[in-house]
DNA sequence: CAGTGATGGC
């Protein structure tokens, strides 16, 4: 085919209305895409003139679409460093300022950046706060002679303030020599973001002029330097309130943890847009108020804003908080109808709360609808099969992402050793450990040793556990101490239990767990003189055993159940289950295992009884009665589960033939065909 | 045909 001159091709071949649409300032999406479709018809598109002004159309910031302009880009043979520049900008603009660097570096080996690349790159690494890489380019900036360029300066000075290097800023600030209100504004956000209070003021006060960008910035810094009040004074002085300033006071409230000024603001807001819902709904969840946090989604949908990914991550970890199935169903199925994409943070929460809602299976389900799978949805699942004790299934998974190339990070480490420990395979555990530091350079945390303890203490390896709490290089904190008293107690070994107690009590006075389980070890042991001296410990410290709470979700409403509950409007029925679940137990040869309740009673009848009406009992009961044949039984509860609810739960798994799935305060039981995935160790 | 500053999310 033969090339024609692009101005001419356009005279000769656009449709009227077309062209005429192209000589207009702004153009639609579909505009452009029609010229897209048209321009490779008919072959135009490789002119390098044609290509061009497609990929600014699309990196346009009105349009600003990253994935039209990237296939745009690739389609150009030799770009242009205009061309370059454009795409890095886009990266940028998008949030992905990382493959907008790795372009930049890309960019290195076909030219020279100019006066135009050095912005975009380091407003990238700003955003990134990559700091490191930020004075690298600082440093070539300088050698290629940018230095004194307007935009580049300012971009610096925004980016050692964004990466808290407030003196650098300073520094870069010095040495211009006409600084307009854009630079002054840099500065005063690096003084205010970095803590500099007193010197925020002093700059605010000393600027020539001011905007509201100026305090706006002020404002933030001063509320996320823990000075919400005087955030709130500069606020009310603040000439003309705009929505951003009011949403930078809302968010302000809400990281200070005063979610009522934050509420009345919104409230008293004439317009709101999506950051202010935003802003409340990841506040709520933030301060850990879940209910909230739905309150909120739902009348943002009722006024109809469109949620932002962004939304519904907050949503769906709030739903994560509550625990809420039926609510986290819910959700998914709008993101579902609304054809929200999975690939990002969004499947990540999805895999998490599912996971954390009691269902692995719709776990699974989430992941494998997602089709570029990152780190994030890796881990989730790998964590959520973890805590289910499907370790097979987890290190599985483990190796195929290794496999494809996908690089594990600290928490990714977290559910592989929870899974190891959960197989007992220890030998596979310190190999992973080993891995982890050596192959991928992650220095352990707590979390990682805590697996290390829990797979020995599992095994009964319970002194090398003990040496390996001493040798960590950290603290060991409550949950440490709690596995290893945990392993004690499970292998009976009550010289290791004791140092565990103590040593847990001492980091965690207020930690009921340790006194109970020191107490009814010393029972078990026959040890009463000890028993008698735990119980006074915890009177003189005001501690009470914390009465267990089940919960069971059903048709959207949840049913909560504590020891002994006779106020739910079943309770008839449901203690008329309980008199059937205890002859068919008695059949299954069950014996009642009352040594984890000897602490307050003395009778033995009295404590069968009392094991007996244990929440998670009740809540079973309640399951048996009314969640439809087939469907698991749900469970969450707020404590450990007692040894004996264990076997019994394991026996009324196959003697009903249900699924019956617990969430205690660290883990999952699935109990299916009289048999748990903890294995027996919890 | 391109570049600098404020709020949420990552």
């Amino acid at each position: 085919m033969q090339a024609l001159a692009p101005s001419d091709t356009l005279h000769q071949h656009f449709p009227q209305g077309l062209h005429f649409s192209l000589l207009k300032s702004s153009k639609t999406h579909q505009e452009i895409q029609q010229f897209h479709a048209f321009s490779l018809k008919t072959g135009i598109f490789t002119h390098l003139s044609v290509s061009s002004r497609l990929l600014s159309l699309y990196a346009d910031p009105k349009i600003n679409n990253l994935r039209y302009a990237r296939s745009v880009f690739d389609r150009i043979e030799h770009p242009t460093l205009v061309l370059w520049n454009i795409i890095i900008k886009c990266y940028v603009e998008n949030q992905r300022s990382h493959e907008g660097i790795s372009l930049f570096t890309e960019l290195l080996a076909h030219f020279l950046p100019d006066e135009f690349t050095f912005p975009c790159v380091i407003k990238g690494c700003a955003k990134l706060n990559a700091l490191k890489e930020g004075k690298q380019i600082h440093g070539l900036v300088l050698k290629l002679g940018f230095g004194l360029d307007k935009f580049v300066q300012s971009s610096l000075v925004n980016l050692y303030s964004k990466c808290g290097e407030i003196g650098s800023a300073q520094k870069v600030f010095d040495e211009i020599d006409e600084k307009d209100l854009i630079l002054w504004n840099s500065l005063l956000d690096g003084y205010a973001r970095c803590g500099e209070v007193k010197v925020a003021m002093k700059v605010f006060e000393e600027m020539p002029e001011k905007d509201s960008y100026s305090w706006t910035v002020l404002i933030d810094g001063l509320a996320k330097s823990g000075e919400v009040e005087t955030a709130r004074e500069i606020f009310e002085m603040m000439p003309k309130r705009n929505i951003i300033s009011w949403n930078t006071m809302i968010n302000g409230y809400m990281k200070a943890g005063d979610v009522n000024s934050a509420r009345k603001l919104f409230s008293q807001m004439s317009t709101r847009d999506l950051i202010t819902w935003n802003s409340m709904i990841g506040g709520f969840e933030l301060n850990l108020r879940f209910v909230e946090a739905l309150e909120m989604f739902e009348r943002m949908l009722k006024e109809e804003f469109r949620p932002s990914q962004a939304t519904l991550v907050s949503v769906i970890s709030a739903v994560s908080g509550l625990a809420s199935l039926a609510k986290g169903r819910s959700i998914h199925s709008y993101i579902v109808k609304n054809g929200i994409e999975l690939d990002g943070v969004v499947g990540t929460v999805l895999i998490e709360m599912y996971s954390k809602c009691g269902s692995i299976d719709s776990a699974l389900a989430v992941f494998r609808t997602i089709n570029h799978k990152k780190l994030g949805h890796w881990t989730a699942i790998i964590v959520g099969l973890s805590i289910h004790g499907m370790a097979e299934h987890a290190l599985k998974l483990f190796l195929e992402m290794r496999k494809i190339g996908v690089k594990p990070n600290a928490i990714t480490f977290v559910g592989v050793l929870n899974a190891c420990s959960h197989a007992g395979l220890i030998d596979d555990g310190r190999g992973y450990f080993k891995m982890m530091i050596n192959e991928y350079g992650i220095k352990p945390t707590i979390e990682h040793y805590g697996c290390l303890v829990d797979m020995l203490c599992r095994a009964g390896y319970l002194e090398e556990a003990k040496g390996t709490i001493e040798e960590m290089p950290m603290r060991p904190n409550k949950v440490i101490w709690m596995t290893l008293l945990s392993g004690a107690r499970i292998h009976g070994n009550t010289k290791i239990g004791e140092y565990a107690a103590y040593n847990l009590i001492e980091v965690a006075p207020e930690t009921i767990g340790g006194y109970v389980v020191l107490s009814n070890m010393y029972a078990v042991a026959g040890e009463w003189d000890k028993v008698s001296k735990v119980r006074e410990m915890m009177k003189k410290r005001g501690l009470r055993k914390e009465p267990g709470c089940s919960l069971i979700e059903h048709r959207g409403m949840h049913h909560e159940f504590i020891v002994g509950d006779k106020s739910h409007p079943q309770t008839k029925e449901i203690y008329s289950k309980l008199s059937e679940m205890r002859e068919k137990l008695k059949l299954a040869g069950h014996i009642p295992d009352t040594s984890q309740v000897l602490l307050y009673i003395e009778e033995e009848e009295e404590k069968e009884a009392e094991l007996e009406h244990h929440s998670e009992r009740l809540a079973i009961a309640f399951g048996l009665i009314n969640v439809e044949a087939g469907c698991p039984i749900r469970i969450m509860k707020n404590l450990r589960v007692c040894n004996d609810c264990h076997s019994v739960t394991k026996l009324l798994s196959k003697i009903y033939s249900r699924e019956i799935i617990v969430r205690d305060n660290s883990r999952f039981h699935h109990f299916k065909n009289g048999l748990c995935s903890c294995k027996d160790f919890w």
